[in-house]
DNA sequence: CACCAGGCAAGTA
DNA sequence: TACTTGCATGGT
């Protein structure tokens, strides 16, 4: 039984599997800046390939970018973000983003990324319809500054592999991530797409020991 | 047919 | 503060 490592030491290790398993990913959720916050507030409880076909329709209009979004009916968005489920609610959250965007940057992401990140954060935080994992997703994703993405697939691997506990928070298992690795955006990026293709690819079943994760050795 | 998918906010006690 | 519920489509 070999000695379990240090948080730092393991989570260094996993991401190091990882990428030896499956190579780097390049990653990136959307063509541009704005579609990645279009899909990360569409992605909220949804499957991606849903968020596809809704993102799909929304790009068939015209609609991916701020002024264009933000000029369209919320009824009109509703209908095109239909494939994406909840698709009242998130029409509203879109608007909401778009609303925050032009009153406090006239529409401008450079503008709005040019915030220090805490303020930054905190402010998608206000946003109605913007929680920890969307603001974070939009930091990470689209303004490129270091904030682990805490997900679904991220709790239930790393709970599984009791690494955590199922009923970890956000806050908690996120300062995990931050405080041993490297504050590095790019790494972040990757890891966290890495996670996202382990889940899709190898724990779909609910066993934490099926023989070809790459996580099976650190148990 | 049931169950789930890269959450979040509002309601309840 | 801590739990529960609504939101909704599309794939397996």
């Amino acid at each position: 039984m070999k000695k379990r490592p240090s948080a730092p030491a393991l989570l260094k290790e996993y991401y190091r599997s990882l990428l030896t398993s499956f190579g780097p990913q390049g990653w990136w959720p959307g063509r541009t800046r704005f579609e990645v916050i279009v899909g990360a507030i569409l992605t909220q409880n949804t499957s991606w390939t849903n968020v596809e076909k809704a993102i799909r329709n929304l790009r068939k209009d015209r609609l991916l970018t701020p002024g264009r979004l933000h000029a369209a009916e919320v009824s009109r968005l509703a209908s095109l973000i239909r494939p994406a489920g909840y698709f009242n609610i998130k029409a509203g959250r879109l608007r909401n983003f778009t609303s925050f965007l032009f009153k406090d940057c006239g529409g401008s992401l450079d503008q709005l990324f040019r915030k220090d990140p805490a303020t930054l954060r905190r402010e998608l935080l206000a946003v109605n319809g913007v929680g920890p994992e969307t603001a974070d997703s939009i930091m990470l994703y689209a303004a490129g500054k270091p904030e682990f993405v805490i997900d679904a697939y991220t709790k239930r691997i790393f709970s599984r592999h009791g690494f955590t506990s199922p009923d970890t928070g956000y806050d908690e298992i996120k300062t995990l991530f931050m405080d041993n690795l490297p504050r590095d955006a790019a790494l972040f990026n990757e890891y966290h797409a890495l996670i996202v293709k382990t889940a899709k690819d190898y724990c779909k079943t609910k066993n934490p020991l099926c023989d070809e994760c790459p996580l099976k050795g650190y148990l």
